[in-house]
DNA sequence: TCATTACGTTAGCGTCCACTAACGCATTCC
DNA sequence: GGAATGCGTTAGTGGACGCTAACGTAATGA
């Protein structure tokens, strides 16, 4: 299967939470699933994804499968975010706080 | 229009280079394009989708449309990478460079 | 053993997404 | 003015995405 793209897979807001929840130690599918309003498939699909964009590994035991964090994977997902961030947007974004008086929309929400 | 996640639609591989060309300084579509093995329409729609993500806005000209980015909205980029990126996810990136665990490319550090 | 329950994954499906093709609209050239 | 050219956006489509429903399978218990 084609190589995934670690950021965009990282991306979709389930899986930011889902990595978030790996965060702290390692949960069962179902362990997770509690968090989520979505079923427990639509969280094991989404550990499937992370697990081939390299983000998150599984470990089988019993008939649970305890998914946790992929140290490289989240090393490699740093990497990439700061490669896009480059220092002319780490510019760009402290001049826009240093004029304070932003004439422009409201940051949180969109018309 | 529904509210969209700056994160999720920056994550993109094409809009994340859309992003990265604007820090350069406003440009047309056109001129965005030229970096793009995809068409001009493509770009375009990219272009609109950081818009409504108010990422980007636009600034019409004769009859080019200058793009430039929305420091507001970097900001909030930022701030939902920063608000995802907890402490936690910093020690566990930080131990695997450590243990020097990656089976990975790129091991830029050893033990 | 055989039924029952629990866990996780595949099957199936509607929707959204990214793209090319076709278009509208300005501007330029004659 | 009218054709030609250039810029950007809409129309239309194949494929991917995210979800629920159905399934396979492992553990439990009578």
């Amino acid at each position: 299967m084609t190589v995934l793209d670690p950021l965009e897979v990282a991306a979709e807001p389930n899986r930011r939470r889902l990595l978030q929840l790996l965060a702290g130690g390692e949960k069962t599918v179902t362990e997770l699933a509690l968090e989520f309003t979505v079923s427990r498939s639509a969280v094991s699909q989404h550990l499937l994804l992370l697990e081939q964009a390299g983000l998150v590994v599984a470990r089988k035991e019993g008939r649970n499968r305890f998914y946790r964090l992929d140290a490289a994977g989240m090393n490699e997902l740093r990497r990439l975010f700061d490669q896009f961030w480059t220092s002319e947007l780490d510019q760009l974004v402290a001049d826009a706080g240093r004029h304070a008086a932003l004439p422009l929309h409201n940051p949180k929400e969109k018309s």
